[in-house]
DNA sequence: TTGTACGCGTTATCAG
DNA sequence: CTGATAACGCGTACAA
């Protein structure tokens, strides 16, 4: 049974140092001159009550907090984790307070979530939208909280900062690569149609296997969210003689449903299909062949966030500006030339 | 530039409205009666003004917050990311909040950490403690905080609740499986060796396998923190004619380390080697063969936990409790009968 | 150099 | 049913 015992305030150690709580503070705070000795019984009685002093009332009193909330849909994906951590680790050094909160892809616990934020006085937000982010970013807006959305790109929204990765120059030079190749059909597999990424990215793989003038086929393949029903979808897809030769995978579950859709189906990769996907799971080298990814770079953007909603609440930012960060494109095991005496049963 | 207009409080509503300050928070709580025209009227300015209130007012008025800390090392392995995808979940739904922070294994941190959470007046503490927790749990014990261990067991340690896993029965029924196989040399790669779970499981191991009576061998394999010095220990290993024909790796880096050192030194698995990780990465099934893993019950653990602290905040809770849980082995490809006849060149 | 008094936003209590 | 006020812990301006 932990003691309950109440936390020791300042006047609670400026009654056992003897002396008065402006002093206490001031030697907390290393603020005005407290002679000596004071400060030593001070200090002794800070330890000997353990003392910790109370963040809700010193944010009170300063009027901001030093909580910043951080909001993703979760943290499986590898890419989120290494955004927590590198988000961990700055706002620690600036001796702010992380808290993470998971939206799960939906807009309305989104919007509990920030709505909460805001009530503990947090004195900023980074946020990686969900589909439908336009309450909370009125919200927010309203509410005066410096903001800072990272990740995923909101279109036309200039009230904040934006620090995301640059999808198109990856799409592109994916492309061009299994263009090269020869592959004459390439599917890019999604699950969210409605996302401005995705719909970058069709944008971007249509401009470039139409620009290559070789004649070559592109198609999307919705995905759905069970991996059951995407067996299916896919074994379809498979059975089509226009089916594809290459494809991308949005996301790196995705990839995962594809390498094992592409066994069930006796489907080999490379031989007779390429694979490639736009982020960069841990597993990318474990698995045969291995994983040709589109590597994000969270913790630049991470970096890039962080300095500039710092630079927002310390009032030092002006307009709000859009970052685009390059990713850097890995080609390994997973791609290889479109071989066309593929095995077509 | 996000107008950073002072958030609204109660008496800026209570003026808006026309009331005082008092029938303001009644209606808010709706706790007293309200005329229905007053209790209109408030709503309507809170609307108009956007009013939150604040947690931090309403944490130091209570003398209690809704925040509750977790603190695990990083946020990298699939366990520590479905454990707090799962206390999120649960807080959410008990209207607590849950603040993740990062120990990164290192004590001090950890400590620095967990100092900030009891200043910020935390209702409770969930904690996978690091390597060396005992500053920090005679830390909290001090403050009284309500606070329950999980995931890894704390030895001697019974201020506390502890939820962990059986680590137990899972080696016991991987080194029984890997005997019955006719396995004649089980290794155990490990990183922490201080660490109890290590030794729990180290002994459970030699308990299991000298009490086979097959005249098995068994050691354990420190396998260090970079992946190419891992390399060269694995390389030597293997080079001696006492090698090992399976390996229990603890945890999912270690697995793909294993994986991908066994593939750079022309090693098959299972052929010339089993292969057993003590927990369930989700690329588990991507990989060729299959791995075989011991499935830690995260939720179940994340379920218990709260369950418990949400109790002792109440006090409800009597003396601290021990609980384990029990884990699931699940055996795949990676994992086959011991071939006399192994490659040796 | 040290002590005192006030205000931050909220809720509970008590008087009207 | 409603309004005024004290208290929570801290920082600070100001008085001693």
């Amino acid at each position: 049974m932990s003691k309950s015992r109440k936390p020791p305030t300042i006047s609670d150690v400026a009654k056992l140092a003897g002396v008065s709580v402006g002093t206490v503070s001031n030697v907390l705070n290393n603020r005005a001159s407290v002679s000596a000795g004071r400060a030593r019984r001070v200090m002794r009685a800070v330890r000997e009550l353990g003392f910790t002093g109370s963040m809700l009332a010193k944010g009170m009193r300063a009027q901001h907090n030093t909580l910043i909330g951080l909001c993703v849909p979760n943290t499986g994906f590898a890419n989120f984790a290494s955004l927590a951590d590198t988000l961990d680790e700055l706002s620690v050094a600036d001796n702010f307070e992380l808290i993470q909160v998971f939206s799960r892809y939906d807009a309305e616990r989104e919007l509990a979530r920030i709505r909460r934020l805001i009530a503990y006085k947090a004195a900023g937000l980074l946020i990686v939208p969900s589909l439908q982010p336009q309450r909370v970013l009125d919200l927010v807006y309203e509410a005066g909280l410096p903001t800072v959305i990272i990740n995923r790109m909101v279109p036309n929204e200039t009230r904040f900062d934006q620090i995301a990765l640059d999808h198109e120059t990856g799409i592109v030079e994916v492309a061009s690569r299994l263009l090269e190749l020869g592959h004459k059909h390439i599917a890019l597999a999604i699950q969210y149609p409605q996302l401005s990424v995705t719909q970058q990215r069709i944008s971007s793989l249509t401009w470039t296997v139409e620009a290559s003038g070789k004649g070559a086929k592109w198609s999307v393949l919705e995905c759905g969210f069970e991996s059951e029903t995407f067996e299916n979808t896919f074994a379809e897809t498979m059975r089509s003689p226009e089916r594809p030769t290459a494809i991308i995978a949005s996301n790196d579950l995705l990839a995962s449903w594809l390498i094992r859709a592409m066994h069930n189906n006796g489907i080999q990769c490379p031989k007779d299909m390429s694979l490639v996907v736009l982020e960069e799971p841990d597993w990318a080298e474990l698995v045969y062949p291995k994983l040709s990814c589109f590597q994000q770079p969270a913790r630049e953007i991470g970096r890039l966030a962080w300095d500039k909603l710092t630079q927002r609440i310390n009032g030092e930012a002006g307009e709000p500006v859009t970052l685009r960060c390059a990713g850097k494109m890995v080609f390994r095991g997973s791609v290889a030339e479109y071989n066309k005496s593929t095995t077509s049963e």
